[in-house]
DNA sequence: CTGTTAATGAGATTCTTTCGCATATTCTGA
DNA sequence: TCAGAATATGCGAAAGAATCTCATTAACAG
């Protein structure tokens, strides 16, 4: 991802903009709540407004930059878009999130909004379970 | 659906409790938020606080009568539960809403959990597209 | 460099949902 | 049937997420 992208998006190249992309990018929870952004920046010692940070998501949302999700737990968590449709695994207990794709899922569904009449947009799938980790097991 | 489930749950028979599984039962929209269900309520010349429908909701869900899900929109909305676990297909335009079950789906979430080391608790699937109605297709 | 245009930060605001508490209702068992 | 204990209710306040307003600041084209 490159701020070049950003030009892209008729967007201008800006402090905030190349932080919080900058941020999405060293993916190390891939999936961040706004929130979460915006204090790894304060803590960061950058001077950033929560609303900026909710604009520029949004914005780049509309430029295809990023993803919004909706897990449960109130806020929408936003991941880099890395080209390739997915959908999510969520650990109930810590949060881990895993991506996967299953073209006979993506398939059924197709199938399925060709019988009931249906012209797909988007669609959002999401499993919830325990992951391995013993922690989240008992 | 009686209000001996009511009962069964642990709960009181209240009449709150009672006319708000009334207005599910002729599910005419089967899927309703609560703000919906409150003005039904209150339009009906009902006497009802907007927390209690959100309680009583929230009870009924916990009791297994009701499930809840957050279709795109901010309000989450609220079915019946008819026994049988469905996924939906969701209008983007009328926000009609299609119930449907496919076992293959089901049985590939189970097996990618499995790969994944997952162990399911629940899961939410929606494809948003537009429905058949020409209104919605332009 | 400088002017125009777009973006930012801060706080107020909206919207959905939950909480706290005084009052009212249900239900148990006498 | 009735009284008392236990629960539920309605109201307004409050919390939490996301958006809006607007005066100030920053970006970039020329």
């Amino acid at each position: 991802m490159e701020t070049s992208d950003l030009k892209k998006a008729g967007l201008k190249i800006t402090l905030p903009r190349t932080k919080i992309l900058g941020l999405l990018e060293q993916c190390d929870p891939r999936h961040q709540s706004a929130e979460d952004i915006y204090r790894s920046l304060i803590d960061a010692g950058e001077e950033i407004g929560l609303a900026t940070v909710y604009r520029v998501l949004t914005q780049f949302e509309a430029a295809g930059l990023v993803n919004r999700h909706h897990f449960e737990g109130g806020q929408a968590v936003f991941e880099l878009n890395h080209g390739y449709h997915h959908d999510h695994l969520v650990c109930i207990k810590c949060g881990k999130v895993v991506e996967f794709v299953d073209s006979m899922i993506e398939e059924r569904q197709r199938q399925i909004a060709r019988d009931k009449g249906f012209e797909i947009t988007e669609h959002s799938l999401i499993i919830y379970g325990r992951c391995s980790d013993p922690q989240c097991r008992k």
